[in-house]
DNA sequence: CTAAAACCTGACGTTGACGTCAGAGGCAAG
DNA sequence: CTTGCCTCTGACGTCAACGTCAGGTTTTAG
């Protein structure tokens, strides 16, 4: 498959796809004159990369936890690195519910009749803000 | 409250604090030669705006939020605002849910004495996967 | 065979949320 | 009064993940 059908298939553009190769996240082949070619595996391999993406992991981080997926090498260190990022997101996913929650009281309270909407909550509300920098 | 306490008691940094007057969302008082002042109450709403942020928000996007969570304006169109960036974060904490169950599959197939690690799921596995941007 | 479509490399442009530096003023302490 | 810290505006720098354009080669359709 070449460049322009897994870019349909995954749905990311064809720079995109240079650009991973580019930051040593997805490998391709090359056919004699020099035109990229993947294997049916990459679609899945591109969405998993894309996840990584959105979950706001950088390529940096995605490229050093990629080989430690699908190389099987299982060394202690990267499987800190995985349980890290794990923890990370876990952390995110807890900061994403409290904001989410945070928005549903604000909708409560502007869809009441009496729509008295004094501030948020007042208190210790808005605790723990997680800066979501993967390093 | 000066700038500096302002920004060491929210942990945000001077400069972010006027960013975030510049963009619109967050308003000071000026003291004669200039200086800005705020109340107490700036620091929970530094707090909130990092929330938005950290949760994937534009600076644009929760321009347009805070003065529907504030000002007590519940329009129609205030509240289906409201309503779609919580679907939205919604939706990005499903996808991050998704993430880090697929790192938890790594990391048990990592950590299995076998050490057998056959590619993800080889399925359907990492089907939607939500670009969050905000609109 | 030829024109269109797809691909290549290389390089510059974009956007958002700030960082950082320069130069000039303000403010409490000693 | 001056020293040292804080603050101001303004403007340029940064970084990541691409977008976009230029100019050239390759593949495919007719």
């Amino acid at each position: 498959m070449r460049i322009g059908e897994l870019a349909a298939r995954s749905g990311v553009s064809v720079r995109a796809l240079r650009y991973y190769e580019e930051q040593g996240l997805l490998e391709a082949g090359r056919s004699g004159s020099g035109q990229r070619h993947y294997p049916e595996a990459a679609a899945d391999r591109v969405q998993l990369i894309q996840m990584l993406y959105s979950a706001g992991l950088s390529s940096r981080t995605i490229a050093e936890l990629l080989p430690c997926v699908d190389a099987k090498v299982s060394t202690p260190e990267s499987r800190a690195r995985l349980a890290a990022e794990r923890d990370r997101i876990d952390a995110q996913i807890a900061a994403l519910t409290r904001t989410r929650d945070q928005l549903d009281t604000v909708i409560a309270f502007a869809g009441s009749p009496a729509s008295g909407c004094a501030w948020i909550a007042d208190g210790d509300v808005a605790a723990q803000v997680s800066h979501s920098a993967a390093p």
